[in-house]
DNA sequence: GTAAAACCAGTGGGCTACCCCACGGTCAAT
DNA sequence: ATTGACCGTGGGGTAGCCCACTGGTTTTAC
């Protein structure tokens, strides 16, 4: 099967096929004739454990070592629970950073309620950013 | 002041000071003897700027767009507010997302409790990641 | 039968906002 | 004169693709 029809099958587009080839995630043959890309069913199975892992929260290179543990006939399991716990805890973090940013901009944006629009003097760009300029959060 | 002394005034690092001037963010001077920076207080101001608005969630090309409204003797304060509500929009979804990952994250992580670890048998990478591929979310 | 059109493939560059080398020139102090 | 701190440039890397461009293939139209 030809990249395309890969991609459709799997739900995930051309672009994404090139580029898990590119890092080594698919090894397809080579069609002699064209160089076009050939791939099997496994392919197609490796794709589908791909975009499910993804959706799962897994980095493209966690599933590099998923693989290789498995093509080493060495069981991915325990690994794979640590590593979601690892991204449990960092996607929390980043759930944190991005709500106490959204603090930031809500409390600016209150602020900036009773200020007005300042005019470009040569010295001050915009008022409403500097007077945020230093503030603690 | 050369570029170190800038990038510490303004608790930035070098290569971050760099990186505005490749883009045009800060056009500083140069000492025609030896090639190096040359940056008054006017870049300090500007770079301080640039960190407030960054820490308040705007882009690097917002952050352009407001230098260029100012330059040109416009106000950038009606826009600024505005990107502002844009960024807490985004921000928000953003978190939304990232919530629903943890959510599927979690629900994976309690139904592989009771999962025992799989054996690579050349048809299976991964149980436990296979058993959620196609499961809605 | 052939020629235009539609489709499909490969490659290379670009995106965010920087960080991190490595190489080579410059400067200040010893 | 040497040492060490500093500067510039250029390249590569990050995550996960997207897009533009070029050229080959297949289908359709006449």
């Amino acid at each position: 099967m030809k990249i395309s029809q890969l991609a459709s099958k799997a739900g995930v587009t051309k672009d994404t096929v090139r580029h898990y080839v590119s890092i080594g995630l698919l090894s397809p043959d080579r069609d002699k004739s064209n160089g076009y890309q050939i791939f099997g069913n496994q392919a197609l199975s490796r794709l589908r454990f791909i975009k499910t892992a993804r959706q799962l929260g897994f980095h493209l290179d966690d599933i590099q070592r998923i693989f290789s543990d498995a093509d080493h006939a060495h069981s991915p399991c325990p690994k794979v629970r640590e590593m979601m716990q690892q991204r449990i805890l960092e996607t929390r973090k980043t759930i944190e950073e991005l709500t106490s940013l959204c603090d930031r901009m809500e409390a600016s944006m209150a602020e900036w309620e009773s200020m007005p629009d300042s005019t470009p003097d040569g010295y001050s760009v915009c008022r409403l950013i500097e007077s945020q300029i230093d503030s603690p959060h």
